[in-house]
DNA sequence: CTATTTGCAAATAATTTGCAGTGCG
DNA sequence: CGCACTGCAAATTATTTGCAAATAG
């Protein structure tokens, strides 16, 4: 599944005007690892970007496409499905309910509304495949963290660069 | 974070009827590693599992608390948050998106929906903290993985022990 | 030119597995 | 009282990092 060109170009371009404006070196590697996830609809994680690329680009290295996979999130040129380098949960609510996450620390907390469970989902997803679930996912920063530092999440200023932390 | 009493002696016995079904063992390791997912709110992971469980059981190993809580979600017990034993991916759409994921390969598309981005969440949600951002995840099993078994995903027979596999 | 960025290989972190001893049914 | 279950330690997988060589601006 691809991306219509002309979106993949204005992504693309985007990007370019983001390294510039950041005073990040447009190198050959980055341009082509961001072409490909911007070509993607299938949400593809590193591996999958390496094998891409490897044909058009055999000396690529893995540890190149993470770099600069995160460099883009910094950027806010992509983002991440699933918790970034956390691991996995466990849940022992059964009863339909919707999360709130913090984008912060991860803290993550149930909540329930009849409201929310009863969404009407575009005809066009059951092309997907079967449906069978429907939950609701609130992102944010949780109390504790607005506390610790109360920058906003979405922060677009010239911060590039900055390594991740675990949690 | 504390789950009601009762509703932990709830699900704990709903968990040891399943396992006397299933003709599994009720061991006190397992007993201890469910009580503790079944009263935590905070979906915790399996390292965190373990640490509260230390001091009442200084020799239980980590491996045994990732078996159990394996165990668990194949016993329709407990889900999990995040991708499993995936990784993380990556995602270039920047627009206001909703997500179908197939629960048994993965497989994540995005699609739109002005509706859904109007979506009034309950304001005790609020409490927990900043709301940024609201996303509508829809679980299926995509049209493919249907071809290939179309048994349903909440396949309740006795099949417990299954080993998961890699993506 | 020269600071950034890359590729390699080795380091970490999360999760899984083989095996021998232990205990539930 | 046997076979499922556990704990240990070693294996595997995903991701990160240090460092010398390569390169964008």
């Amino acid at each position: 599944m691809k991306v219509d060109r002309s979106e993949v170009e204005q992504r693309v371009q985007r990007f370019e005007e983001a390294a510039r404006k950041a005073g990040l070196k447009l190198t050959h590697q980055r341009l082509q690892i961001f072409r490909e996830v911007a070509a993607s609809a299938e949400h593809p994680n590193a591996e999958t970007v390496l094998v891409a690329l490897k044909p058009r680009m055999p000396t690529v290295s893995l540890d190149t496409v993470y770099r600069t996979l995160w460099l883009l999130e910094d950027l806010g040129l992509v983002t991440t499905l699933g918790p970034r380098h956390e691991s996995v949960r466990f849940d022992a609510n059964l009863s339909h309910h919707h999360h709130y996450v913090c984008v912060r620390c991860g803290l993550t907390r149930d909540f329930e509304s009849p409201e929310l469970n009863r969404l009407s989902i575009p005809p066009e997803v059951a092309d997907f495949g079967r449906i069978d679930a429907t939950q609701v996912e609130v992102r944010g920063v949780c109390s504790r963290c607005m506390q610790e530092d109360p920058k906003p999440a979405d922060d677009q200023s010239p911060a590039p660069n900055k390594r991740k932390k675990k949690t």
